[in-house]
DNA sequence: CGGAAAAGCGTGTCCGACGCACGCTAAAGT
DNA sequence: ACTTTAGCGTGCGTCGGACACGCTTTTCCG
C-alpha cells in the first residue's frame, strides 16, 4: 500500500457515522425540549434554520425528502408551537414554513449541547491540534469526497 | 465567544452527516455489485465483516437494529448469495452468519471506492496536512463526544 | 436425573412513515 | 380570456421495523 490514509479516514468516517446515528445521541441532545422533537422532526426543524422562511417543497429539496413528507412532519412541529404557517405575500397559493421564536430556542439549545460536547471532548488536546482539527474538516467537507 | 471551535466542528460534522447520507452517494460506492445491496443490507454486511461470524442477535446490537430486522435482511442477503447461515458446532440451536467469499468482496469493493475517493480528494493537500487530519480525526472518533 | 425456566431462532401481525396520485386554488403564459 | 403550469393538502398503497407467539435446545435447580 503506497498511502494507507484513504483507508485511515474512510475507517474512522465510518466509525463516527455509526456513533453519531446512535439513538441515544439524538435523545440526550434534545432531552426536554417537547415531544415533538424527534430523530424525524429535527431535520424539518434544523434545514427551516438553515434556509429561513421558505416553502415545504423547498425544504424539501434542502433535506432531501419528499414535499407532503415535510408537510406531514411540520403538522406536528406547528401543534407544538415550534414552526408557523404564513401566507407568502408575494404568491397566493405558497405557504411560509417559519420557525417560531420557540423553535430557533429549540435549534439553538440543541447545537450548543453539541458545541459544548464537543469542546469537552477536545479540552485535553493541544491548543494548536483542536484548531488544525478544526480548519482542516472545515475543508474537508467543502472541498471533500462527497462532492460539495 | 472564548473558543468556537466547538461551533465550528459541530457546523462542518452536520453537513458532513447531510452530505454522507444523501443517497447518491451509495449508490454510487455499491454500483454494480447486486441488486441486494442497498442502504438498508450494506450496514448487515459490513457489521458481519467488522464482527466476524456471530448470531443475528449480536449483529443486532452490533449495528443498532432489532434481532428480526437483522434476519429479514440477511435472509436478502443470503438469496444473493453474500452470506450464509451455518449451525453453530457448540450450540444445536443458534446460526451463525458468515459471509460468503462474494460478501467479502462486496465490503472490501465497497470499502476500496470510499478509500480512493477520500484519497482523491486529499491529492491537493499538503502531505502534512493529510497525515494530521487522519491522525487527528480518529482520536476524535476514538476518544471523542460520542462516548467512545 | 428429570422437569422447569431460560435462551435462541423464525414468522405472523400490527403500526408508523414515506411517496404517489388526486383535487383544489392561484399564477403564468398565449 | 382560456389554457397551462405551479403550489399545497390529503387519501391511499406500500414497505420497513418491532412486538408477540411458537418451536427447539440448553441450562439451571430441586
Amino acid at each position: 500500500m503506497t498511502n494507507p490514509t484513504g483507508h485511515e479516514i474512510a475507517e474512522a468516517l465510518g466509525l463516527l457515522l455509526r456513533r453519531s446515528t446512535r439513538a441515544g445521541l439524538h435523545a440526550q441532545l434534545t432531552e426536554g425540549l417537547g415531544e415533538a422533537v424527534d430523530e424525524l422532526t429535527y431535520p424539518v426543524l434544523s434545514g427551516l434554520a438553515r434556509t429561513g422562511p421558505c416553502s415545504a417543497a423547498d425544504l424539501g429539496r434542502e433535506v432531501g425528502l419528499d414535499r407532503t413528507t415535510v408537510t406531514r412532519r411540520a403538522d406536528r412541529l406547528e401543534e407544538a408551537g415550534l414552526l408557523r404557517r404564513e401566507a407568502d405575500p408575494g404568491d397566493r397559493r405558497a405557504t411560509l414554513l417559519v420557525l417560531t421564536d420557540a423553535g430557533q430556542g429549540v435549534v439553538r439549545t440543541t447545537r450548543e449541547r453539541l458545541a459544548a460536547r464537543i469542546e469537552d471532548s477536545l479540552a485535553s488536546w493541544p491548543a494548536a491540534d483542536a484548531r488544525a482539527f478544526a480548519r482542516l474538516l472545515r475543508v474537508f467537507v467543502d472541498e471533500g469526497p462527497f462532492h460539495a
